[in-house]
DNA sequence: AAGTACCTCAACCGCAACCCG
DNA sequence: CCGGGTTGCGGTTGAGGTACT
């Protein structure tokens, strides 16, 4: 037996309201003070042919006081960007590789992104709103990467843990989506030497991939060892006892920077490169210290 | 002016949590 | 504790609008 289904799909209306259901939905919930109780049950006592989730739907996004629609304020970006980066996303897509990160350190993997917490801080906004204004408008703004791939950009990210991205290369800096990266909030950085971000200590660095050729693709400014575990289902078309599992590098000069690569070099990029392309996994990376720079291949 | 591509956002879908008898 | 009904929410869709050619 299957679930059962919320209405009669076959005699309800869908699509948009009209004026004349909006009055009759706006009306019924006003006698009711604002509280639907039953939203199943609400079509029929309200007179509406309509899912009481369509009902519920339009009444909290739409016709429920005090709602505000479009024209977001610079400081309502500001807020939802710095709670996106707080919060975090399920997944966050990086580069040409469709390598998807899971967030451990947020808690139940099984939730999506909480966009309600967000518009809980933003008053009169609701989280369809919040979330549409960001898939079309905030996310393209800052260009960050995504699961199409950018083969085009040259630019390096740094990422800590709490998966906020900090800097790009200076070559860059001309492109606008760059510019915005900067107005990121940045709490307890300290600029390194030369032209790179440095981290503030992070006692746990969770992130990230390596985008690059084995030349470039991590650097650090100072001497460690990075170790990290993968737990998945996949194979990669290396055996779990031959996957790499640490590296480890002395302060150097690389790129004239003051950094040295850590040289995840091509038996990571083996592994990556036979990745799937619905690859789910965590990757928990820990550097006590320490800095991650990931660039995408080509840099 | 017409055709096409792209964008926006209201609405829908499906799933999981929650509620309650 | 169990199970069915209800609610809440993120992901996705697609109609309508706009920009571009």
């Amino acid at each position: 037996m299957g679930r059962a289904p919320c209405c009669d799909k076959a005699n309800v209306k869908r699509g948009p309201w009209s004026p004349v259901e909006d009055a009759i939905l706006r009306s019924y919930m006003e006698a009711q003070g604002g509280a639907a109780g039953n939203w199943i049950a609400l079509p029929k006592k309200a007179g509406l042919r309509r899912c009481g989730k369509s009902c519920r739907l339009r009444w909290l996004n739409y016709l429920r006081p005090n709602i505000r629609h479009g024209n977001f304020t610079e400081e309502e970006d500001n807020i939802i960007i710095q709670l996106y980066n707080q919060i975090g996303s399920r997944y966050i897509h990086i580069y040409t590789y469709t390598l998807l990160i899971a967030l451990s350190q947020h808690g139940d993997l099984s939730y999506g992104f909480r966009w309600s917490v967000i518009a809980s801080q933003l008053s009169g906004r609701t989280d369809n709103d919040v979330k549409n204004y960001w898939n079309t408008k905030l996310k393209k703004r800052l260009s960050l990467p995504n699961s199409n791939g950018d083969t085009a950009s040259s630019s390096t990210w740094m990422i800590d843990y709490n998966c906020q991205v900090f800097q790009q290369l200076p070559a860059l800096e001309a492109r606008p989506e760059m510019e915005m990266l900067s107005n990121l909030p940045m709490p307890s950085i300290d600029y390194g030497p030369g032209l790179m971000v440095q981290a503030g200590p992070s006692p746990n660095i969770r992130s990230i991939i390596d985008l690059g050729s084995a030349s470039n693709s991590w650097v650090s400014n100072e001497s460690l060892s990075i170790n990290w575990s993968i737990h998945s289902p996949y194979s990669f078309g290396v055996a779990e006892s031959s996957r790499p599992t640490s590296v480890s590098c002395s302060q150097g000069a690389a790129g004239g920077h003051g950094w040295t690569d850590l040289g995840f070099g091509s038996s990571w990029n083996n592994i990556i490169n036979d990745l799937p392309s619905n690859y789910e996994e965590v990757l928990e990376i820990s550097a006590p210290n320490a800095l991650a720079v990931a660039s995408p291949k080509g840099v």
